[in-house]
DNA sequence: CGCAATTATATCGTTTGCGATGTAAACGGA
DNA sequence: TCCGTTTACATCGCAAACGATATAATTGCG
């Protein structure tokens, strides 16, 4: 019987899983200074780029269940980095938006990204494999949020 | 002031985030036919290389704390899968047992990795691409297994 | 040997992440 | 207009993930 598929070295899938959390760990000295986890920063790069988006949007942006942002986005209001406001127009919907202490926060968080480049990049990473990585990556995302959403469409559980 | 490098297109870390879930819900109407979560999956996919291994030593083949996996086990002991028994020669280790419940598992998951796998592959996502992909996040894990380790002892948080 | 340091695992508290479900507002067709 | 459907969020429950801490067994050094 051909086990090798069913071996760890043999995945795809644990690699990533891996990497994913090794990359959030990587990032924490630099995010606990400024007292955020992984998630807040993200929500903060979003809103940074376009600030007053409604839940939903911020769902979008980063491929969450708004089940996740919803508490998320709450502590984030406790922490004083952003504002709740139900939406006048549309009485269901809330829209989001930085504080003043929310803005500032780019400002330390501006060199974060370089930092952890130069972590990287060694004698067996060059940036031109981090941005084909990049790029292989967007492309199974694409597949992949198709896929995961019409799973219960193209074959029974 | 260049913000180039805080949106979200420009991150690294993103992509392998998002990509790390999405292969994860990938995976959920496999793992849930058999009851299992992808983490339970992982444990498995280990004792069925190698039975009776400590709880430290399967915290280090997926490069999980055993304050993860503890509870994790005692889950996967309560549905019948593994046995916990306490070492003989030394009474702090705990050796992690499949029971045949969770031996005969492994026939069902074998053909797990071939149906994930043709689901990814695309006009616009090759084998190769895959395998490629796998030699360069093993790459990382080496590099950011090291730096995540080493943080406290480099740099002051 | 005796005791401090180390090791193996477990527990606690907090934050994510998500499926299922709830609730209220908005929409849309008869 | 009326009412079923959809939409936007929120809540609940559970499983991870992890830092901090606890506990008991083992090691090792003087």
């Amino acid at each position: 019987m051909d086990d090798s598929h069913l071996k760890l070295n043999n995945q795809i899938c644990f690699p990533i899983y891996s990497v994913s959390r090794l990359m959030t760990k990587a990032y924490k000295p630099f995010l606990e200074k400024m007292g955020l986890t992984y998630p807040q920063y993200l929500v903060l790069m979003v809103l940074w780029e376009d600030d007053e988006l409604s839940v939903t949007k911020i769902a979008e942006r980063l491929m969450l269940n708004t089940n996740t942002l919803s508490p998320l986005l709450k502590r984030m209001e406790k922490m004083n980095l952003i504002n709740r406001i139900r939406s006048g127009k549309d009485e269901r919907s809330v829209n989001i938006q930085l504080t003043e202490k929310g803005k500032k926060l780019k400002n330390e968080a501006r060199p974060i990204p370089e930092k952890l480049l130069s972590e990287l990049l060694t004698e067996n990473i060059e940036l031109s494999d981090i941005l084909q990585l990049k790029e292989m990556l967007n492309e199974w995302i694409k597949i992949l949020s198709i896929k995961t959403k019409n799973i219960e469409l193209t074959q029974p559980l």
